[in-house]
Order: structure tokens, then sequence, then C-alpha cells
DNA sequence: TTGTACGCGTTATCAG
DNA sequence: CTGATAACGCGTACAA
């Protein structure tokens, strides 16, 4: 069933449906309707090779992303999903893991689809130098690529990230203010946006009139319990702290884990807040005072940029999304 | 960059082009080098449209799953990505949200991208009635339908399954064992993944001697702490139970935070148990004891399967994969 | 072993 | 407003 077939059925040229279906030129409503029908009757679609072969495209982005199973990460697809699905856009999704290896092969199996652009999720897709992140500026040459919460500056590239600086310096800041001395930060990979979330660390305990020092900083392993046994370790090390400032929630509930099976009152003797605001934050007890950095709004500006992209308007190539603190029961002592 | 720049550098036609980036019947050693040699200068790659029209597929499948940020269909996505990737398989997602409408009409649109196959994560794609399943048999007979975790008896339909009513029927046994006496089923929806785990709740119990009744079932809210509100509530209403087993992980965090919110000693006064082994099973505390679907085996075994249909392989239509209890400290007082 | 010519199903162009 | 025809880039019989 191709557009031979309707056309014959409809009693007009393969031009004429064609132009009806993409609602393009003017037809008259007669010869639309007719066409419209035979279209009906035969639940024609047209194929979508043939259209993307003349067009150049198939109305798809690609979406890499490190690890699907990861709550943000999943949020973030979904979100994304539902913008791209409302411009008529198709989602291709990769899940790289951590080798940047991968990462490179990756992108460029997307580049040979043929995608629209693509949307990496997360800023452990930028490399620490410039020479492991030509990779993208050369898939940038062929398609806008943009960063969900992260940066890069290039030709054609574009992000939108969270505040997490003033987020992070706005959540200690005021856990200092209700009494707490000693803080830690705590996080689990040198990615940029820890790297941003540290530094809003920095500037908050030093405004409160504490000198930081690389101790007061905790790298932990991958998940909650790790984090707790790191917790644990620091301790038995005599490292003292009151409040924990943690990158994301999972860790966050490690240092919850941490206090509980420490014996150490929560928020009494410790804060501790996390990042996201995941429903992570209401699986543990008491529930995580979190930073919501507002994904979903972050994933629909990644949408608006990329349409205007499509549109050849000019934009800013970097958007910043406020953050906001949500009080659960692991503050305010 | 086309086929014909790479003939006209290589001195040969296309036909050899093609036969040397096919590896089809033979071509000498010379030219099969002097072709390589440009495509590797020009860095070509094949255009996937025009391929696409020719052969009728991009070597794509799609994957339909409710919600994204569900850790548990994550962590499917992560593993069926990778099986598929392994396979030269490209993964089109779609998150369809529970409207029935949108499922359908969202499977159309795979069916219109020409994908090879469609995966369907999780047994809420299967409804209760011939009449709503039906756009699935149609589906069908353009592409193989494969379920994870779900079955639906017809042509060119398949499934892999856990094992629900056996790995619960067993879990409820051991708790039963330790000395529980009242259980109680807690889940979220009426799936038919939660109907074979309630078979297996109700198998056990009444092996125990325990006559069944419906008020040992709860059908909870959406997340932790909605479960939570829910046990409480069935608390003021003289339910009594001292066991709980869970259809997923999280709600079993929430009959965890119901236990400490409500001062009941874990494992002490109350056993509970999960289902899926996810990370959140440690991210309360005490840890939870869970069932693990195996969920990686069941991802490898639908690739497996999908890859054997391509190969007109005959194959059985379901593969059941046994579940495992995982013990950790919600269970064994 | 290699090359020629055609077909795949669209959309775009241009003439009527 | 409509139709004929030329791209688009590839794979593949068939001929050489």
């Amino acid at each position: 069933m191709n557009i031979y077939d309707i056309a014959k059925k409809a009693g007009v040229s393969i031009a004429t449906v064609s132009r009806v279906l993409n609602n393009s030129a003017r037809v008259s409503e007669a010869t639309r309707q007719r066409v419209l029908e035979a279209v009906e009757e035969e639940d024609y679609k047209p194929n979508v090779f043939a259209r993307g072969l003349m067009l150049n495209t198939m109305k798809t982005v690609g979406l890499m992303c490190q690890d699907a199973s990861d709550p943000y990460m999943g949020a973030a697809i979904n979100y994304l999903e539902a913008g791209l699905r409302g411009r008529d856009y198709e989602m291709l999704l990769c899940c790289t893991g951590p080798d940047p290896e991968d990462k490179q092969r990756r992108l460029s199996q997307l580049l040979a689809r043929k995608v629209d652009a693509v949307i990496l999720i997360g800023s452990s897709f930028v490399e620490k130098t410039e020479e492991e992140n030509r990779y993208l500026y050369q898939a940038a040459q062929q398609v806008p690529i943009l960063f969900l919460n992260g940066i890069l500056n290039g030709e054609n590239i574009y992000g939108c990230m969270s505040d997490d600086y003033k987020a992070v310096k706005h959540a200690v800041s005021y856990a200092l203010g209700t009494g707490c001395r000693s803080p830690l930060f705590l996080y689990r990979a040198d990615t940029m946006s820890a790297g941003r979330k540290k530094a809003g660390f920095i500037s908050a305990i030093e405004d409160a009139g504490i000198p930081f020092s690389e101790r007061m900083c905790c790298l932990s392993g991958r998940n909650a319990r790790e984090a707790a046994e790191c917790l644990k370790a620091l301790r038995q090390n005599h490292g003292v702290f009151d409040l924990v400032m943690a990158a994301d929630d999972e860790l966050a509930v490690g240092a919850v884990k941490y206090a509980l099976e420490t014996g150490i009152r929560i928020p009494e003797d410790i804060s501790i807040i996390g990042y996201n605001n995941s429903y992570l934050a209401q699986c543990c007890t008491p529930e995580l005072t979190s930073v919501d950095n507002h994904l979903r709004d972050m994933c629909g500006s990644v949408v608006d940029m990329l349409m205007k992209i499509f549109e050849k308007e000019e934009i800013p190539h970097t958007t910043v999304i406020p953050g906001e603190l949500i009080m659960r029961g692991t503050t305010g002592r």
C-alpha cells in the first residue's frame, strides 16, 4: 500500500496525495476529501524511509544517559519523552555507561542514524580536557547538542542547568543558621555538577565564618549502603560533622542510615540535606529535606530550546533554572 | 558524501562499494582495500534512509513502558538497551503513561516507524478484555510483540515472565514459618502480575492452615508515603497484621515507614517482604528482605527470544524465570 | 570478479 | 488547482 495505490483509488496523481497529506499548497476541498477518504479506507501511512530519504530527517532525537535505572535519569527521560512526543519527535535512547569510548561510539551511531539532535542527560558527558570533549564538538557540526544539567561552550552546543551553586549555598546557609557547626559535603563523583555544588557549599560555610578544609568533603561510594559505611569510617577517624549536604538523595539516604545505625538523632544531632527531591526523599524515616531542582521545568526548557533551534531562532546557549529547598524531617533542630 | 562519491574515489562501481560494505559476494582483496581506504578517508556512512527503503528495516525495536522513572522499569530499559545494542539494534522508547488510548496511539506510531519488533515492559499493557487487547493482536500481525514480565496468548506474541506465584508463595511460607500469624498482601494495582502474586500469597497461607479472606489484601496508593498511611488507616480499623507481603519494594518501604512511625518493631512485631530487590531495598533501615526476580536474566531472555524470532526459529511463546528470596533485616524474628 | 540499470516510496519542481 | 517527472541513496538482479 503506497502513495500510488492511494492516488489511483482517489483518481488523482501522487503529487496531489502528497499535498493533501502534508497540507502543503492549496488543494480543492472536493479532491481533498476524496484523497482523505482513500487514505482512511486503506489506513495508509506514508513510508517513513522514503520520506526520510527526501527530507533527510525522521523527526527523531537521540537521548544519551549513563544509566536509565537512576531514578533521576528516569524521570528526565519521562519528561523529555513527553515533551518531544508533543512536538511529534520520537526518541532514540542510548544508555552508555561510564566508559568514554562507549559514549563516543554511541554518539556516532546516533549521528549515523541521522537524528535531528542529541540530548545528553547529566554533566557526566562533559570531560575535563578539550581533547576528550572533541567528539562532542565534532558532533555539534552535524546536529545541535543539548545538555540537560550540563554545560559546554561551543558552536551549536546548548544546555539547561539548575543553579546548583545557589541552591546548595542556600540550603547549607539555612542549616548553619539552625545551629550546625561542622558541615560535610558528601558526593560520589567529580562531575561538573558536583563541582558547582561544592563551590556553593564552600561559599556558604565561609560566609558563616567557618574556614573551609578539604576534609569537609567526602567522596563516597555509589549507593546508600556505601555512603553509610563511608560516614562510619569517617567518624572512626575522628571526623566530626553535624550537617551532611549530599550531592543527591541516595547519598543522603545513606547518611540517614548512618545516623540510624549509629544511634545519632536526626535532626537533633545531625542535619541531612539531599539533592533532587526524588521520591527517595520520601522513602526514608525521617523524610529528607532536599533540594528540588525543578527537573520538569528543565526538561521542558530543553525541549523548547530545541524547537527554537530547529526553527533557526537565535537563543542563548544556556538557560539556568533556580532550585528550591523542600523542608522535611532531616533538618531544623 | 554518498556511495557514488566513494565509488568514484576508489575507481570502482557503486555495486562494488556496496558489496564491500556488506561483505556480500566475493570481491578481490585489492579492490576491497581500495574501497575501504576511500570509505575510511571520507568517513563515509551509508545513508540509513536509503538503506531502510531497500531493506525495509532500520534495525530498530520499539520499547514501551508506562513510566521510565520507576526504578524497575529503568533497570529493565538499561538491560534491554544493552542487549539490543550488542545485537546492533537501536531502541525507540515510548513512555506511555497509564491511559489505554495513549498506549494504542504510541504503538501505532511505532509501527508507522517500521520498527522490527515491539517490547512491552510490564503486564500493565495487558488489559482485561479481548476487545481492549485487540490493538495488540493487530500489531502482532505486522511485527513480533514481546512482553517483559507479562503474557498474552496469540500468534506472534511472546513473553518472558518471572514466576511471581512461586516466589511469593515461597516468601510468605518462609515468613509464616518464623511465626507470623496475620499476613497482609499489599499491592497497588490490579495488574496481571499482582494477580499472580496474590495467588501465591493465598496458596501459602492456606497451606499454613490460615483461611484466606479478602480483608488480608490492601490496595494501596501509589507511593511509599501513601502505603504507610494506608496501613495506619487499616490498623485504626482494627485490622491486625504481623506480616506484610508487598507487591513491590516501594510499598514495602511504605510498610517500614508505617512501622517506624507507629513504634512497631521490625522484625520482632512485624515482618515485611518487598518485591524486585531494587536498590530501594537497601535504602531503608532496616533493609528489606525482598524477592529478586532476576530482571537481568529476564531481559537477556527477551532479547535472545527476539533474535531467534528474527532468525525465523521456532521458539516457545513463554519463558519463565524463577525468583529468589533475598534475606535482609525485615524478616526473621 | 565487476559494472549497469532498475526499483524502493516519497517530496519538490515546474509546466500546464 | 493539478499532473508529470526528477531527485533522494542504496541494494541487487543480470549482464559482461
